[in-house]
DNA sequence: CACAGATTCTACCGCATGTTTAAATAAATA
DNA sequence: TATTTATTTAAACATGCGGTAGAATCTGTG
């Protein structure tokens, strides 16, 4: 039962004085400590980086201090983060959303929430954001179909409010709500590639920029 | 100098029946002469769909009915192949969109323009403009640099012809032509990611919503 | 047909990665 | 403190991948 004779010989288990992590560990702050809730923010942020492929699991124990082994005390495997991450994104989207659409008011005005809605998202969950519409094509099974099926729910909540805008005479009749509903929120999505915090607008000075955008466009009529 | 012993011993060279082969590849219709256009073409069409990490150069041959090995006779490697495919994108869209936008039209028949051309590149060319928009997290050293500053200078066009609306007058006033620029490109981009050939409306079709959306936007002025 | 160059195949290497296991340690409890 | 439970480590594994080298095959040309 002989082992594989490897070239480079790795220095054997000299038994390294023990301990010496501990240090380490201890001066870079109080670590933090490790849950569902903190791996899943942080693969968030590497996936988002360098894409779910090119994560491994050794980066992700790496940025939390802490050897892979351990995050599987606590994750099923690596697709289970990819899956949480887009759990998380849906927990926060689609509830809001639903009552936007079905609250008792103009249409444009849920237009504007809807946008601002989105746009926050967008913004605020941008590392999850980003892995949420670059890497589903790395789920399977029947999980990949779910998300597709609420992502498509999702999407046709935009186009109904337009629908009614349109059915009330408030919104052009020359437009296809299925197209415009997709070019609003491709507006707000693109957000999660550019936007960076801390810049000279914040997601709600965005969303109405995109507001005005989408309402009254950017061609100043001649009004009166 | 001895080799690694592993433990599974492969099948030893046998020498299998040779030209067995010989009958599958001229019964699957004429084989597609192989090329670097249709490499790239080929891998554009796997990484969209399934990503650049998770798509080996073994899937890229066997879409081609050939052997990986084979690829290198046309490709450096793999990070070549994606390199091509970024310049493919910019080929086809930098040039005529820099004519678009020095050209002498009224700023609004520019965004036209502008929106039509984009529109058309991210529908034609939907697999490359996936993956152009997607994986550029897996290019690398001054490429890497080159394409995003390329990338910048593309969308800072469409800022620019905001900003002439803008100042000529023409465009509302209030709105930041970054993030008009942003909100316009993202409504475009997002066209790779659900616009499918054949389907009720072509790219020109969609593009003259767009340009709808982006100029008037989708509410009715009382007009009178 | 003979030859040369172009193209592809086969077989392999080294390495990184996801996952598992048992042992080691830390935290909680009594 | 003694014992149990929760958490992490270390080491190995199986697998798949990018890449390479040389043999085999194809293609065109004299």
């Amino acid at each position: 039962m002989e082992k594989a004779i490897t070239l480079s010989e790795k220095a054997p288990p000299a038994k390294p004085a023990r301990s010496n992590r501990k240090v380490e560990n201890r001066e870079d702050k109080t670590r933090v400590r490790l849950s569902q809730q903190v791996i899943i923010s942080t693969a968030a942020d590497l996936f988002a980086r360098n894409g779910f492929g090119a994560t491994s699991l050794d980066d992700i124990g790496e940025a939390l201090g802490v050897t892979k082994g351990a995050l599987y005390y606590h994750i099923k495997n690596k697709e289970e983060i990819l899956k949480l991450i887009f759990m998380t994104v849906l927990a926060v989207s689609e509830e809001p959303l639903r009552q936007i659409a079905r609250a008792e008011i103009p249409p444009a005005d849920k237009l504007n929430r809807a946008i601002a809605h989105h746009s926050a998202v967008a913004a605020d969950r941008s590392p999850a954001m980003q892995v949420f519409y670059r890497e589903d094509v790395h789920l399977t099974g029947p999980f990949a179909r779910e998300i597709a099926a609420r992502k498509k729910a999702y999407e046709r909540l935009f186009e109904e409010i337009i629908e009614e805008g349109i059915r009330l005479g408030q919104f052009r009749q020359d437009i296809d709500p299925k197209i415009a509903a997709f070019g609003i929120l491709g507006m707000c999505n693109w957000l999660s590639q550019w936007y960076r915090p801390g810049r000279a607008y914040n997601p709600q000075q965005i969303a109405s920029f995109f507001s005005q955008l989408a309402e009254f466009g950017l061609v100043l009529q001649d009004e009166k």
